[in-house]
DNA sequence: AATGCGACCGACTGATCGGTCTGTATAAAT
DNA sequence: ATTTATACAGACCGATCAGTCGGTCGCATT
């Protein structure tokens, strides 16, 4: 039964798909490893030839969402964009790459392996640096005199709260959609409800 | 073993109390049964003497929750408020009566049952209800003209998104820390970052 | 004083969970 | 051609889950 070693790589990609959408859209401990198997279309053995438990696969899962997906941002974005630019492009790309983000499934997760486990420790390790690395585009606006309001990080707090909360209203919207809501949301966070 | 009615309901209390708190922090799914008769301090037969069964209980604290919670509301703001300054006081009143909000646990609960399962549509129905209520409050900051930004549903969207969103990151901070936070994040919503 | 009923307990059940283990088919190495 | 290593499959295990049920105790009614 065994494949070739492109065959496999594929099915561990078809693991960890279904498992991201499993995991965001219904939780850490209300998804099972069955369902997972359900949705790649493997077994459980299969599964756990690639990953050794629940914890690894959401830990590999989250630090592919978080920190993998910076990887191009730098090269997306060019040294001339504004602060307010970067932000508007973060919209997008939170739309394209964290439709269904894994922050509410994150917590879960903590609350359920303990914060100062292994698996908790590495996790918000993850969650931290995806944090420091917004900061510094929060702070780029700041420095710049873009933006006001003085404190970056809760800055950052905000902002990323006000994102995350956001896709709670996204679930039934298309992706286009759900950008032109990300899009509007980003304008009415820099401008102000206030006339 | 049989208690006064009074102290009956003073068990329900307790149980419902630690049920929020656990179910908010925990999620749907990973809060057992036994995980709360533990925090309240009830038999699991008690538990059941209370209510039906889990989904019960879950819908009764969430009606409790985003319902009856606006009872209050109409009497704790007069008519001369400002729109502003009602949203201020919701950014207090949010921290006081949800700041372990139930939102995640309950579409993680949706999820589970089911959006057209009976207990699906019992949730749904008083989100729905929670949000219509939200909703007129932004109208009347539309219509004051003391707002911009036409759509008063999408408004409410976003603003009741960035509430919940920010939730995330008052979790280890203190009930008066937290308020300082929120009122800071409203001030951002309504003014803007930009310059 | 007797009795009924409400409040509660905890052992029990069947289902499901995460995880293990053995077996097997095949790609890759020799 | 033979052996080895890999990629699975699925039966199986102990733990835990939501929910049930018979029993106990004591307030409340008569």
């Amino acid at each position: 039964m065994k494949k070739s070693k492109d065959e496999a790589e594929q099915t561990k990609r078809d693991i960890v798909e279904a498992a991201k959408g499993l995991f965001a859209v219904k939780g850490y401990a209300a998804t099972s490893m069955s369902d997972i198997c359900s949705a790649a279309g493997c077994s459980r053995g299969g599964l756990y030839h690639h990953f050794d438990s629940k914890e690894d696969l959401f830990i590999y899962i989250a630090d592919q969402a978080f920190t993998a997906s910076w990887e191009n941002w730098d090269q997306a974005i060019d040294g001339t964009m504004t602060a307010t630019e970067q932000l508007y492009k973060y919209a997008d790309y939170f739309v394209d790459t964290l439709e269904k983000p894994l922050n509410k499934a994150g917590e879960e997760f903590i609350s359920r392996v303990g914060a100062d486990s292994e698996a908790g420790q590495r996790f918000l390790g993850t969650m931290m640096a995806y944090m420091q690395r917004f900061e510094r585009l929060v702070q780029a606006g700041l420095d710049r005199g873009e933006w006001k309001g003085g404190n970056a990080q809760e800055l950052s707090m905000m902002i990323l709260g006000y994102f995350s909360g956001l896709s709670d209203h996204i679930q039934m919207m298309g992706k286009e959609d759900a950008k032109r809501f990300y899009r509007k949301a980003t304008k009415l966070l820099l401008e102000g409800i206030q006339k």
